[in-house]
DNA sequence: ATGAAAGCGCTAACAA
DNA sequence: TTGTTAGCGCTTTCAT
């Protein structure tokens, strides 16, 4: 029984602190002082170990750390879109703050797929992420109950929790689209259509409830073909356009339920003005789109980054040992007039 | 019966395997067994550790199955800024690529710090990631070079690496910067200007280059304040913008860099003459920005879904061993013409 | 089919 | 100031 053999290199063959200690002639608990800044290493031995880590490129293993210390300083962020510039904004503030926090993010989309969301987070949890900030998909969270009682911060974002008492911060989307479709009341509209996001998903129903609040508000009354949930694909929301445009009655105004839609949107009431010379069609979006203030598109803004900003402030402060009840922050809309929803009606 | 004590709870007090085959009476390597579907259980013990499981709300550790195992099954991927749509775009490709390897991915933005992209880079590869994807913020990766010897598969997207020979996946640059350029000159412009990113940057020093090449190729003079790289923030681009377009012999048509420069032209160019009833200024953008379609925005258009999809193409083809000589893919551009670019010069 | 023991690389607790 | 020992929760190996 010669010295311990190393029969299968891991890590491609990366050199532990057992290495690093034998080969600076030190223990190895004193490499791990080195190695974390811990006092009580003469500079002489210390200046040895780091040319020993140097020469053999060591570079501390934080899954055997994390093993020990039991905190991973990561942090999950189940979103649904990475390439929706939206969750992007969303997801890079919460990045600022973890980073403050000498923390790392794991970020997963769920593609809006209840069952891809689940399997994300759950993933997430395997690897003891120290919180988690969900974006729902889905509508039943309840599968996160012993992950949270077995110690899982948890904070959801833009969407509360299905089924589950959790901490959530969100967009106030009743109230902003009640704004966005009384503006163009104020206009002089009358026949107002609705183009939003499926109704499981509960942004969507809010800013729904708040187009039908701002219709009874002004005792107008709501022709349901007017009102079109549903996928957000450009096919979908195109032909759903071009049904409430049409008829004897059509609309004269549309009210866009989040940003994909209004981008759609754009392009088809651009392209009917423009092409067929049909009358303009007023139009106000929930939520920014790039360039919306060159091409005069007035929307109901979010603040992506402030809800994720505030959602990992918030998760934070549940890992410092925060203990109060769940709480819901809601986060406001601003209005942003800029011609397209300042266009009045163009016929009886 | 007396209870299994458990003095210092981690990880929030989770059961572990032990805990599990406890319950169950079955010993460790069973539950194992179980949790990881190998075969050598019968149906009977089977059941019973999984009403032990989900009773205890197990969940395995994964932490310490990579100290094992030696694999973390995640990558990591160090971008500028995933608030930017471009990098969003990439992003969410290498994802797709990751998930379908069953492997997690770990997003950082560098913020175009050099430093803070080794920080990040480095931070990753203490983590034990399997592989790294890296968008240089810096000009130097020699600091990666004992982790690519000790296992790390690195393979470098929008950008090459600097002194380091390593697998890279880049636009053409250069060749969609001179078509764009060239462009322009076809519709009889002569003074056009460039206003690029940094020169320090890799594809900015190329997009440049490929403006000299196509005005070497009309004949045409360059006059060096037509000429402007620097930071990307609405002020400078602006103020760059505002330089070339006075004084006695102003720039009839504009080129941009990149998709920032491309978003502050097109306002200051719709403003100028909109507002002030300035000539309109012909304009080609490199890279496509959201309704650049409705806005009528000629673009030099990349892929970056195709930039993201091929690099972690090549990083799994690393992880699974191909030990090919570092090589270089280049992804062509497409230029879209759509009104900006085709507007003629206003004046001689 | 099942389980006991060793050990992955590190840190905590305690000796020296 | 420095080193030794005992795990963290899992997989591997080898016995039963």
């Amino acid at each position: 029984m010669a010295e311990t053999p190393r029969p299968e290199p891991r890590y491609g063959n990366r050199p532990t602190m057992k290495d690093v200690a034998a080969r600076a002639g030190v223990g190895l608990k004193t490499v791990s002082r080195v190695v974390n800044g811990e006092p009580g290493v003469t500079p002489e031995t210390e200046r040895r170990v780091r040319e020993a880590i140097d020469a053999l490129g060591f570079r501390r293993n934080d899954s055997a750390r994390v093993l020990r210390k039991g905190r991973t300083a990561t942090i999950g962020l189940v979103l649904e879109d990475l390439a929706d510039p939206f969750y992007g904004q969303l997801s890079r503030a919460v990045e600022e703050v973890a980073r403050a926090h000498g923390t790392l993010l794991i970020n997963g989309s769920s593609a809006e797929d209840p069952e891809r969301e689940r399997e994300l987070a759950l993933a997430l949890c395997a690897r003891r992420v120290d919180g988690l900030i969900v974006i729902p998909a889905g509508d039943d969270h309840r599968y996160l109950e012993p992950e949270i009682r077995a110690g899982v911060a948890t904070v959801f974002a833009d969407r509360p929790a299905g089924l589950l008492h959790a901490d959530a911060v969100l967009s106030d989307s009743f109230g902003g689209a009640r704004e966005g479709v009384a503006h163009l009341v104020a206009h002089g509209h009358r026949r107002i259509g609705f183009v939003g996001d499926r109704p499981g998903i509960h942004t969507a129903a809010e800013r729904l409830r708040g187009y039908r609040a701002a219709m009874e508000d002004a005792g107008l009354p709501v022709d349901e073909r007017w009102v079109a949930p549903g996928p957000t694909d450009p096919e979908r929301v195109a032909a759903a356009l071009a049904g409430m445009l049409s008829g004897p009655e059509p609309v004269t105004a549309v009210f866009a339920g989040n940003n994909r839609v209004t981008v759609t949107a754009v392009r088809v009431l651009a392209g009917r003005t423009a092409v067929a010379g049909g009358p303009p069609v007023a139009l106000v979006g929930f939520d920014d789109v790039e360039l919306g203030d060159v091409l005069g598109v007035t929307v109901v803004a979010q603040d992506p980054a402030g809800l994720g900003r505030t959602a990992a402030q918030q998760l934070f402060r549940r890992l410092e040992g925060a203990a109060e009840a769940p709480r819901r922050v809601v986060i406001g809309t601003r209005l942003l007039a800029r011609g397209s929803g300042e266009v009045p009606p163009s016929s009886g």
